[in-house]
DNA sequence: CTGAAAGCGCTTACAG
DNA sequence: CTGAAAGCGCTTACAG
């Protein structure tokens, strides 16, 4: 492996020299500099990082948390920040957490061995230490998609148990009264999307009917079909159904047409989280939208400016979301 | 941040016998271990990952080249690498490349700064410097689902064209004659899925029209559902579309549906992966399934045994696939 | 079994 | 503008 040794040799100067140039610094003279540069070319010299990174106190990179299995909404946030990364011109490294304690164990294990210069947390971390470590040592966090008590991070997020309420009361507001949901058991989002769904019905006078709601295991299709024949089984009737994401509602849809219904001539569907594949399904599905663009630009200009400038306050901040009228969902016959 | 140094101190030890009870050698005294570990875990010490990887000649991470956009087939197969990767005791860095010539340049960059153990590619880089760099250096590679000549990799994959083949004689076999195709632009399993296609014709004596075939730009549902459009005005008619990749099988199914055309009833369609989201889809997705599972672990273990044993040859191995029938095929009426 | 010392490939004051 | 030297936090012979 060629080092800069090599290249100092090469061009004949300091390997003091050869770092300035490599730093993009601007005090050497245009000859050296050129036969540096020539030295470099030539080798495909490429500094070696974990020297670099060892020496200065920033890494230039930025780690991201992510969970184990990630679904189709934090895949698609994942690649907006990783791209805005880049743009900014940090390396990123990633960190999977399984959701059990000895998951999020190993993954802040391996945080700790790196020296981050920020982090984004995209997955609800249980673990204490996890924030602790990043407050002990001062790392700036930003915390995408959700909001943390006691975290003295930045969050970017929306308001999700508004977003539930809009989204079901727009299924009330097309006559239907039997709605069903499709909550989940992990993560905030999960009881503040299930709360706004029962504000909902609060607004419009319907009693709540914990018959008419199911608890899916995980957050993938599979889960949604699942749920939905629970709710088949539970002994109760709905024409509207509110998923709390969509790959949740896509399932239920598949397990409904299993089921002899049509949606939304049977049941009316709606979703959230306005994943890419909600708008290709038959039918087109009625969601609401996360600002994911919005919000991964945002997790990573925020976190370059609290690396930047070192002083900078948490902020807590909530996006606006937007509702997506498509062709899951119908008045009620 | 803390160091070895502060542990030796701590313990009362020289950094050598805190670097040997790190490195979990068994020379050294039970009463000394046990005040080194007793100091790391008061501390919550984790040695810098950077220091380390600087001074030893391998890093024990293993580099994953990604396209810059991901499809739902190179994600699954991607977590699955991860994972098998974890529990091989790797670190994982990922490269993304952007398909232009200036995104592999850049990626080539990226990897060329950190020393890794071995490298998995899972998106067919074009740039020739790719290839010097990982042979000139020497650095196991492992070449996932695609084969390429020239290369001293050892590749996994499945026979593409065969499995096209496949797939389109059985659409054959239900009678269909008039058999379109969504074929794609970029890399070469869109050119062996297509030489099945044609080999899959010839064998029937249906002569090639290539009227009956589109090729999408992106491979996503968008681009299945342009690709069908393309179709759909290209003056001639089918019974029976083959769509080279499950993504575009599907967003093709959400066009046909705009045109009030059902599946399989007006038109049998066929796919290729095998994306989870193919058995959840309305209806569900007849094609032909690649091991993914076994492509994943295989291509960790074999690295593996490239990176330890140093002097194993590279191989190409063609795993066998499956063909999966499921609702969106038909008898032709 | 253990420690002092050298060295990995860089950057960063410091002196000129 | 430039170079010699120290040092980042580890590991690895080497000597005992």
């Amino acid at each position: 492996m060629i080092s800069i040794k090599d290249i100092a040799k090469l061009a004949g100067v300091s390997v003091s020299t050869v770092s300035r140039v490599l730093n993009q610094q601007d005090n050497v003279k245009a000859d050296k500099r050129e036969r540096i540069l020539a030295a470099i070319k030539q080798t495909g010299y490429v500094p070696n990082r974990a020297a670099r990174d060892m020496v200065s106190k920033h890494t230039s990179t930025v780690g991201i948390v992510m969970p184990g299995t990630f679904n189709m909404f934090q895949r698609q946030l994942f690649s907006i920040v990783e791209h805005h990364l880049e743009q900014f011109g940090y390396h990123t490294s990633f960190y999977f957490a399984s959701t059990d304690e000895d998951g999020e164990l190993a993954c802040l294990k391996r945080l700790k061995a790196d020296r981050l210069d920020g982090i984004i947390i995209l997955h609800e971390v249980a673990l204490p230490e996890f924030r602790d470590h990043l407050e002990d040592n001062h790392i700036p966090t930003v915390l995408a998609t959700f909001e943390r008590e006691g975290w003295k991070a930045t969050s970017i997020h929306i308001s999700e148990d508004e977003a539930a309420l809009r989204a079901v009361s727009y299924l009330i507001k097309l006559g239907h009264r039997d709605i069903a949901c499709i909550g989940g058991t992990k993560y905030s989002f999960s009881s503040q999307r299930l709360l706004g769904y029962r504000k909902a019905l609060e607004q419009a006078g319907i009693a709540y009917d914990e018959r008419k709601v199911a608890f899916a295991d995980a957050y993938n299709m599979e889960g949604g079909a699942l749920a939905l024949n629970q709710l088949m089984e539970s002994n109760t009737n709905f024409t509207a159904l509110f998923a709390i994401t969509d790959e949740l509602a896509l399932g239920s849809i598949r397990a409904l047409a299993d089921h002899n219904l049509s949606v939304p001539g049977d049941v009316s569907v709606v979703g959230f989280d306005n994943i890419e594949l909600s708008s290709f399904s038959v039918p087109r599905l009625t969601t609401i939208s996360q600002p994911l663009v919005e919000m991964g630009q945002m997790s990573v200009a925020l976190l370059h400016s609290l690396i930047t400038s070192k002083n900078g306050l948490p902020v807590s901040i909530a996006l606006p979301f937007t509702f997506v009228e498509r062709d899951s969902t119908a008045q009620l016959r």
